[in-house]
DNA sequence: CGTAGCCTTGAGATGCATCAAGCATTGTGG
DNA sequence: CCACAATGCTTGATGCATCTCAAGGCTACG
């Protein structure tokens, strides 16, 4: 299985691709040693963007997709009058940019959280090379489909849970994601401000707050500042109806 | 250009694609003759589904990908309480099933608003075909990516707006919509009913009528039922803050 | 040590949900 | 053709969740 390619370290794939959501794309099951390298000559693999740093802003023209392979990013949209919408965080493993396709530029910023690593991948190669190889552009819709998925359980949230429940939803989901990137789904530290979380929720920071509180008395969880222990997980995911599921 | 093509009718095409997001399947610039025939093969060009029947349900195996042809649909997720969340309504030229492809079963229950006509689309086939024929693959990439653009819209509208600045959003997205369908953009019927609307738009069916009331107050808009005139449709697009785009 | 950013907590205001009643329209069976 | 049920819509009164405004505390960092 291990097939001697040029520049390519099993090691570092491990590490780094094995929870990416197009681990597909660089190290698919059944791909040739040829293939591979195709795919390693197109993919700039670590370009690093440090805490606060902007990715790519709304309206700049769309070239790549990003996967994040360490870090945290929010992307964002800022409204006219001042106000910031973020649509999702992502963690190591997840892609920014597929809402680029749709009309040439981006539709949101893109913003480090902490000090991060991305791999780049320009679209048109990938459309390119998605033609001549199947699975990966089965995994690329796979991919896109998944967003739409997360998304739409964004706007159940956002249309239905109260402040606390939102504020739930958001811990079991980053637990899950963690969970997957084989870190502890128990014990985690948010990378993201009261105000973001707020931002993403269609809360105001006061009332996040008060939801941690909450959540914290019923003894479901333990908050200290950023650290987060889920202390009754199984609790925490009945209190929001199983319905919604927290893909993100 | 109008090369003549066995079961391809021109005028047919004018009535029904021309506005379809698909249209690049069905009638590609610049397809041949050959292509054309092979897309004509594979779809089903008319499947009826009457008033208030499912067209698939959650859960339901991923085969195919459905262009509303005419009619109008909702999409929508049940929570376990029993509750109704609708993700969205969809317009003739529309697409319904792309959160298929995410995990080979349907996230939502598709629903006709009233007598409606479907193309049926393949999905094994589409990607096959997309292989074959660049434009098509960029297109379904596409239309992919303005769906999750769609659906950040929708977020974005449910985390910051107010009662009434989520119905005038709607009005004004579904005026954009009949408008480049070819039908008037200022007069139309809503298909749906204020229980619906306020599914969508995380509102009561109270709240839904009363910010009706208010915009009607304003005179920006005229209402009668189900009969909507958009009589000041700038000033309704301004009280939203441009920021919030209306895609769907 | 001091400042700036972030977070918490309290008190009061407000927007939406809830509860309740009544009206309009449509369709149906007598 | 009419009576009346069913469905959808409106309107009013009240309560509650979240926002808003205000103050103070904590932590990190220069």
């Amino acid at each position: 299985m291990t097939t001697a390619v040029p520049g390519f370290d099993p090691k570092v794939f491990k590490e780094i691709c094995s929870t990416c959501s197009l681990r597909e794309l660089c190290v698919p099951g059944g791909i040739t040693a040829d293939e591979l390298e195709r795919l390693d000559n197109f993919v700039e693999r670590r370009r690093p963007v440090s805490r606060g740093e902007t990715l790519y802003r709304t309206g700049d023209p769309f070239r790549a997709l990003y996967a994040v392979r360490s870090g945290t990013f929010k992307a964002r949209v800022m409204s006219d009058n001042g106000r910031e919408h973020v649509t999702g965080f992502q963690l190591p493993g997840e892609l920014l940019g597929l809402d680029g396709v749709a009309y040439d530029k981006y539709g949101v910023d893109a913003i480090a959280l902490e000090d991060s690593l991305v791999c780049v991948l320009p679209y048109t190669a990938l459309e390119r090379i998605a033609r001549d190889f199947p699975p990966l552009q089965h995994q690329l819709h796979k991919v896109m489909s998944r967003e739409i998925v997360r998304e739409q359980d964004v706007m159940t949230l956002l249309a239905s849970l109260r402040a606390e429940e939102r504020v739930a939803a958001l811990l079991v989901g980053l637990s899950e994601r963690y969970r997957r990137l084989g870190y502890s789904a128990t014990n985690f530290v948010l990378r993201m401000t009261r105000e973001e979380i707020g931002n993403h929720l269609g809360l105001k920071i006061e009332t996040v707050s008060r939801a941690f509180r909450k959540l914290s008395d019923q003894g479901l969880v333990r908050i200290d500042g950023r650290k987060v222990e889920l202390v009754e997980e199984d609790a925490l995911r009945r209190s929001l109806g199983t319905a919604v599921v927290t893909r993100g």
